[in-house]
DNA sequence: GCAAAGATTTGCT
DNA sequence: GCAAATCTTTGCC
């Protein structure tokens, strides 16, 4: 793409469809951040997790139709961001069709640009130790830091070309990524089956992929 | 109105 | 390898 141009936005029925689906179609493609007066930031998608509907007993759903997963129940390509343990956000596109709870957990983005600015937003984390470029966005609360996203994001159309966050499809010509797939991650409070779900899937052999090098690699999917 | 637990990351032992 | 940091959301009394 030529530079000051604007990506195409990431089509909205890619994410109509089963939360899975939607997953897999997110692998590759790009997440960018606006902000007036700073650089673009553009990461692509190497990692996520599928949490589809109330049934499933590790989701936010679980219980319904409450004051927090209200927004899983909107429109595909929504926002969902939320705070876990008191101090990390963490990045959710909402998938399937409107009144059916699901979503998308972005987990890991390498990056592709501004990646200064990505340094700059992680703050005293990056400034008190040595952390490798591919690592600024390498798990859930280090997207949402690396990007500077918080709550107040629930609810962008992650779908407009104009939102201040938004997805864009995997560039033209770019190779088809390898997916595999383990068990979600900090879900064992929920019973089987979804605690042994395959619904983590990440693009093979990523620098970026989150955790320890031992949970970094998966079952082909 | 209160208590418990959490879709994580970091730093110290 | 383990525990702390930190606060919102939800369920129950």
């Amino acid at each position: 793409m030529t530079a000051g141009s604007t990506p195409p936005p990431f089509p909205r029925a890619a994410l109509a469809g089963p939360c899975l689906d939607a997953a897999r179609a997110l692998l590759g493609a790009l997440l960018i951040r606006r902000v007036p007066g700073t650089p673009d930031r553009v990461g692509r998608i190497v990692e996520v997790e599928a949490y589809a509907g109330e049934d499933d007993a590790a989701s936010h759903a679980r219980f319904g139709r409450t004051g927090r997963s209200r927004v899983m129940y909107g429109e595909p390509g929504t926002a969902y961001v939320y705070l876990v343990y008191g101090m990390h956000h963490c990045l959710n596109v909402v998938t399937e069709p409107e009144e059916r709870p699901a979503a998308v957990l972005i987990r890991a983005l390498e990056p592709v640009a501004g990646l200064d600015a990505m340094r700059t937003a992680r703050g005293t984390a990056t400034a008190s130790r040595v952390v490798r470029n591919a690592r600024l966005a390498a798990g859930p609360g280090l997207v949402a830091a690396a990007f500077g996203i918080d709550r107040s994001h629930t609810g962008l159309d992650l779908c407009d070309a104009a939102s201040p966050l938004r997805l864009a499809p995997a560039p033209a010509g770019a190779p088809v990524p390898d997916i595999r797939a383990t068990a979600r991650i900090g879900v064992g409070y929920a019973h089987e089956p979804w605690r042994s779900a395959p619904w983590r899937l990440l693009v093979a052999g990523s620098p970026s992929l989150s955790g320890p090098a031992s949970l970094r690699t998966g079952t082909p999917a």
